[in-house]
DNA sequence: CTTGGAAAGTCAACAAGCCTGACGTATTTT
DNA sequence: AAAATACGTCAGGCTTGTTGACTTTCCAAG
């Protein structure tokens, strides 16, 4: 952080200061993704799997089309994931109360224990992260990547934060 | 930024401040490649092309080896993206003038203006979080992706803000 | 009460992008 | 001359994503 780069508050953003932040989280991310991805590599589950793992995990009992949304991708894709988890008894999926078309996805004992250690493995090396940077680099790290969010995630991700169901 | 989470240095690395900072890494990756994704979508090229075409204008000559270790997939996988970044006359490589086993990577102006184009919209989309942000959360969000990167990545990064060839 | 549309989920087939393994060629190093 | 390095390619496989066509369930309008 030298000399012209900081100080003025427009002047900062020069296209190679942002070619630097996009080199940076294309890197970042790759670190981010390595140490679960290593414990699943050997096994017949992906990142696809880890996904709807971390989701449901984070709310029991979601349905199908709000983990649609979330992970932005089509039902025939999710349900492919999804398929396998439930027949490995990792996942299970309970037809709705209310509206029968749904379905609630939990985790079993099984699937908890994976996701555990998934989320484990994840969360050490973010937890490290953050300690090198610092509470306030921290904070500055989260108000980036709100902003960078698409709209609609930004949503998604509020309703996630406040416990939504 | 409420009550408990600030002030102690270490409470706030609880698990449930984890879990939240990776969801918005989740987030916030899809809304950064979202644009240059848009704009390829329809062409032959997909984002494996957009990352080959970014570091090859970050760095002109770029040896194929040096691309390999930055992108961190395998030869056989890029391979075929750089051949048809070539055969369309996007991607120029020269026999190395030193060591002739070795091919540098050039833009030609067509790979150029696509670089450029994918680019902006890229630096557009950063540009304006960055804004909404504000530069003191960009230099944390910054030392926070740093500390996120694998060690071996950290280096390639640092090699590449510096100019280095 | 029925009927028709919308929503939720499933099955099948296919494409992109990555992987491993094996091999070939040119060049450089030992 | 032999070994190592840099690059390219063929063959085959896996994961994750796509579209298209289908069933089941729900709800609302006639």
């Amino acid at each position: 952080m030298s000399d012209t780069q900081l100080g003025d508050n427009l002047l900062f953003l020069t296209d190679e200061q942002l070619r630097q932040g996009i080199e940076a989280m294309f890197f970042a991310y790759r670190g981010f993704t390595a140490a679960p991805d290593q414990l699943l590599e050997g096994t017949e589950y992906g990142r696809a799997h880890h996904r709807a793992l971390h989701f449901i995990a984070r709310v029991p009992g979601m349905k199908v089309s709000r983990l649609l949304t979330i992970l932005g991708v089509t039902k025939q894709s999710l349900n492919r994931v999804l398929r396998s988890l439930i027949d490995d008894g990792l996942v299970e999926s309970r037809v709705g109360l209310a509206d029968k078309r749904e379905r609630n996805l939990y985790l079993t004992e099984k699937g908890s224990a994976l996701e555990a250690e998934l989320s484990e493995s994840q969360r050490k090396w973010v937890r490290s992260a953050y300690r090198k940077a610092g509470p306030e680099a921290v904070a500055g790290f989260r108000q980036v990547l709100e902003a960078m969010m698409d709209g609609e995630m930004r949503r998604v991700y509020g309703t996630l934060r406040d416990g939504g169901t």
